[in-house]
DNA sequence: ATCTATTTGTACGTATGTATT
DNA sequence: AAATACATACGTACAAATAGA
């Protein structure tokens, strides 16, 4: 349980409810409260802080946008300390990157070094439930796909593999930033239209990298499961490379 | 500017403060509103949705909390479309991994393969004005330190060094998650008083490869740049776990 | 420098919705 | 089923901030 360097500086000036949200916070960690344990209700924070209700409404609508806090209607209810989902962790990341446009490339570069890694990390400690589930994906796109819209589904189940891998990260951080960027690139293609591959030898030779990569991942061969992986995400850049080409030239013809 | 996924799935039921949210969100995105944008003010958006004066404010401050707008008071005042700041973002995703306690290994499983990468690519890159920032932030801590609170401060530096190249990287992404593993590493260390260099010799070489690697960032050496960095990581991280040995044999004897 | 218009910010009272007992 | 406890939503009134005349 790390501290947070949250507050800033010295920002121009913080509205009522901004700093209230901010001195409930503290409070929070002052009191060590879990998630799950409840805060105090509206009308005691009126009191407690002489404001209006609006103003503390706002305060807690701030902490629930962050994901700090839940809250519940009806007796016994009120906030509740939440932990934060990863899921809201992510949209809320998203939201930063929104602004910076990134390239596909850019994703790749870490990709290339970090999925090898979670995937080293990862050989043999996997439970039969999981490798189950990696091997259910995998047939989801066990054949090529037919149209326009299964490419897309398959595209996704594909990288969806991935997430599944990120999910059951030992390291918190190497995990969520792999999910990330797994859904980073879900939008990215999907919004680019970059789902359909443009070279079946590829496609094939990715779809076997995971057959191996799950196997090795049972026997517990670590070195084995990193170099596969490896070669998978440099097969997977390749593929996304020649597809923005692909997609440059449809623009060109036009 | 890739879009986002934001919007998850059948969650419950949204309150009314944040679909308006949401609803402004899209709205926004529809519009292809830029930064600094003005939106509709609260009169219009009352009427627009016709909600609650201040159901629309709640909403506004969901919005301001995740650092999608700000709002300014009078004449030509209201919200405006605000790039997320780093810094918002890294705070934002610091509620996230306060819950998950993570270990120094943690951080250094990620910057040992994630520095290095940087340092490389920034090889030949920088202007004078940043190396010469480089080479001020080295001479703070030039010569070891005499009390605790100069040990701190320059193992705060020390860590300030990689935020400066952070801050330079072309890739946003890795840019950024350096960046906060940076923020991390400050407030882990500082919270658990890991700065006190316990080994003279190992501190010194840390001190020593980042000069060395300013002048290969200078002389534009990608590959000497990187494996600096690489050796750096490694010093970095040994002296790190030698502080949390020293630190519970801290405990243990007392 | 002062006033004025505009727009957000704060306060409060009341009514409605919702879940627990 | 009814009473209770709590958040949710609404509407109005007024205060504060800021740009422009």
């Amino acid at each position: 349980m790390p501290p947070v360097t949250t507050r800033s500086k010295d920002e121009p000036k913080l509205s009522r409810p901004v700093q209230v949200a901010e001195a409930i916070k503290d409070w929070v960690v002052e009191q060590g409260l879990q998630a799950g344990d409840r805060l105090p209700g509206e009308a005691e924070l009126i009191v407690r802080f002489g404001m209006a209700k609006g103003t503390i409404r706002e305060a807690m609508r701030i902490l629930e946008a962050q994901g700090l806090i839940k809250t519940r209607t009806g007796p016994g209810g009120g906030g509740f300390v939440h932990e934060v989902s990863r899921q809201r962790a992510k949209a809320l990341l998203g939201n930063y990157f929104y602004f910076k446009d990134l390239t596909i490339g850019d994703i790749y570069q870490l990709r290339l070094t970090l999925e090898p890694e979670l995937a080293a990390s990862l050989a043999g400690k996997l439970s039969d439930d999981i490798l189950q589930q990696l091997e259910n994906n995998i047939a989801t796109y066990s054949k090529p796909a037919g149209d326009l819209e299964e490419e897309r589904a398959q595209h996704i189940a594909s990288l969806r593999f991935h997430a599944i891998m990120a999910e059951q990260a030992q390291n918190p951080l190497l995990g969520f930033i792999i999910d990330f960027m797994v859904n980073l690139l879900s939008d990215l293609t999907v919004y680019r239209r970059l789902y359909s591959p443009p070279n079946i030898e590829l496609w094939k030779q990715g779809r076997d990298h995971q057959r191996a990569l799950v196997k090795a991942l049972r026997d517990g061969d670590s070195n084995l499961a990193r170099s596969i992986m490896s070669d998978h995400m440099e097969i997977a850049w390749a593929l996304m490379r020649q597809q923005e080409v692909d997609m440059q030239n449809r623009f060109i013809s036009e």
